[in-house]
DNA sequence: GATGAATGAGCATTCATTCAT
DNA sequence: TATGAATGAATGCTCATTCAT
């Protein structure tokens, strides 16, 4: 993937764009982590990454670009994730389960990250944020692309619904850990909800599966 | 409810107080609504409010204070809503229901302020987050409750993974309106979101419901 | 005494003016010796005075008001003293001895009194600190006289200097006193000071000491 | 002298630090004096002294630095002179009396400084506070140093006071200018209070005038 | 390409003072 | 007389951004 143009950059080498940016992002998540986005200096973000203020902004133009660069990566590796699952299921219901858990996995990794970007999309420029929206837009449509191909007899706005459902879900895991973190595992979180899911939408295929002792 | 002493006011007369307050947090949900916690200016606030700095500043201390006033005041009409619920019903599933579309409908209402609030709540100090914390985790008990009124053979960590996930899917109403209100209405989506969470959680009672007819 | 006109008050009843303010300079040489004029706040004073910040305002005009009220109640005090000491006293050494000694412990009864007035001067209008200047003025001019009353063979200016030095004198116990009233007590200190006064301007009667060829 | 650490500066360039900080104090010096630190601004002090509030706040954190700034300037020049005397003094009692003179011309160079300083401790933090009477407990501690090596007979209280003394009537010159200045000159000014001083504390070398029986 | 000193717009907060009750 | 709510000018301080070296 080519940086996106959204972010011009003074410098011509790309490759130093690339190194130089990878080390902004690293340092702006532990940064916006722990003390937000509005609270993060950009003096801060430029000493974390180990340069000056002055070649930050080389690589930048607005304290904002950072918080973009940051979202986007993030969306670049969960399609990148996503994309996989898709590619290689061919449309059991196994599989569904699985493509679902492996979400739920990247998740678990990227919880800071997944925090950060849904606190601080607000500060982004709309243009930005359209472009967060549509990134968003874009793995529901994946998660509906995998629920089409593992299910049959659900209406397109039941598989709409689902495939949120799952994100939310996703994405709850981090931003509830103070509650949830303490009862599940993400093990013991993905089989349970995906239990739900698939109980939810009546997916099960056989017979009397819906029977008390299907539970677990 | 007398408006709890956590934010002091230099002001002596206790219903002059409410007054304000009230007047200011009606301001600062449009402002925050608007361009956010951050990019809001206490002058803002003061003026949406409809009276000077000086005066708003009799009220409050900081101006995360309004932040937290915010948050106090969502928390305080979901919790008197949700009490109603609670002392009402009488532990049929159709009042578990009624329970569900009810804060639905709720949430619909307060889609701002429940943004807001959860975009914003890391600007609260330590202290006002383990409030804010606090008060998410009441509600949570609160639909245990609920659930455990109005069903049965749910393990412990079902019924608190429940409460979470119908908490979390009233909120995602306000976050994801951009993309779910274009395709449901609070009412169907109300309907469709308590269905799946009754037979997710296997709780139809009895017979056919579960068939393929059952879905909306 | 009357009140000086130079702190007029919205209030008729002078007796109550003299009360009112007797309880604000009070209250005001508490707060200022614990932090200054300047971080004293009206309505700390008002409220350590004992009444609201309103009636405050009903007995000065300013803030800067209270801070010459404070001034000129240690002036008065201390002529007051002087003016006894001055009148009562006949012209010989030991009087002159006891009249400084006198002031002395006027100065270690005021000392927070006086470090506040020396250090607050400034905050003053030119006005009010012509005023007070003009009081120190008379201060000194009653040490002239009383000099002059005990004293022979001294010049004008050494007159001058030498009160000057007795007024400095007692104004540094208080100043010093973290360095002073660790070596000194008032009573030591006051003797010490008066021997060097005597000595220094060769005022020892008997004896050859004070040999006219010994002044430079 | 380097800078002492006790005020940081973001400015990396210690060289720069100090060109900033003196053009800081200048500009301080200047306004101070005419208004008082309270009453002159940060803006102010940036603008007389060249630059702008932002890099003002470059180079120290709080606005009570440039007073502490001031002030450890001061004894920085006041130690510096005292310094050179001590050092070059072999003990004779001209020798003391070239001091002393010496001090008090400092005194009349520095007396806005001196003044600004007394008036203005009070605003220091407390920390900020102790490190300016330890200096002043270390000019104190030259004066005595002088006065042990330039006089026989004295007890260590009796050279401490002359030492406080000393400091003090060198004080007062710029302090009681409008009266003091009036009469004399520094010269004259020095010269009738070391002649006090000498013969108060009984040191004139001939004659029988320093007869152990006159003290006390 | 990298650096870091300089800039100043912008904002939260304070507090003396007023005035209607 | 006494009260205290309302006011808004004033100010300390921050921090994104620029640009000369």
């Amino acid at each position: 993937m080519t940086r996106p143009r959204h972010v011009p950059s003074s410098i011509k080498d790309e490759q130093l764009v690339t190194i130089r940016r990878n080390q902004m992002i690293k340092a702006a998540v532990k940064l916006f982590k722990e003390k937000g986005f509005h609270k993060t200096t950009t003096r801060e973000v430029a000493k974390e990454a180990g340069f000056s203020i002055g070649t930050l902004y080389e690589y930048i133009r607005k304290k904002e670009d950072i918080l973009f660069l940051v979202c986007d990566y993030i969306y670049e590796r969960v399609m990148e994730r996503l994309h996989v699952m898709i590619d290689t299921e061919s449309g059991s219901q196994e599989e569904l389960v699985r493509g679902v858990t492996s979400y739920f996995q990247l998740m678990d990794d990227m919880q800071d990250e997944v925090v950060i970007m849904y606190q601080e999309v607000k500060s982004l420029s709309r243009q930005a944020q359209e472009y967060v929206l549509q990134k968003e837009g874009a793995m529901i449509a994946l998660f509906e692309q995998l629920l089409e191909k593992c299910t049959t007899g659900l209406r397109k706005e039941e598989i709409h619904l689902l495939a949120n459902n799952i994100t939310v879900q996703g994405q709850m895991w981090g931003f509830r850990r103070w509650m949830l973190q303490k009862t599940f595992t993400i093990d013991s979180y993905a089989k349970l909800q995906t239990q739900y899911l698939l109980q939810g939408a009546n997916l099960f295929h056989e017979g009397g599966q819906s029977s008390g002792t299907v539970r677990i």
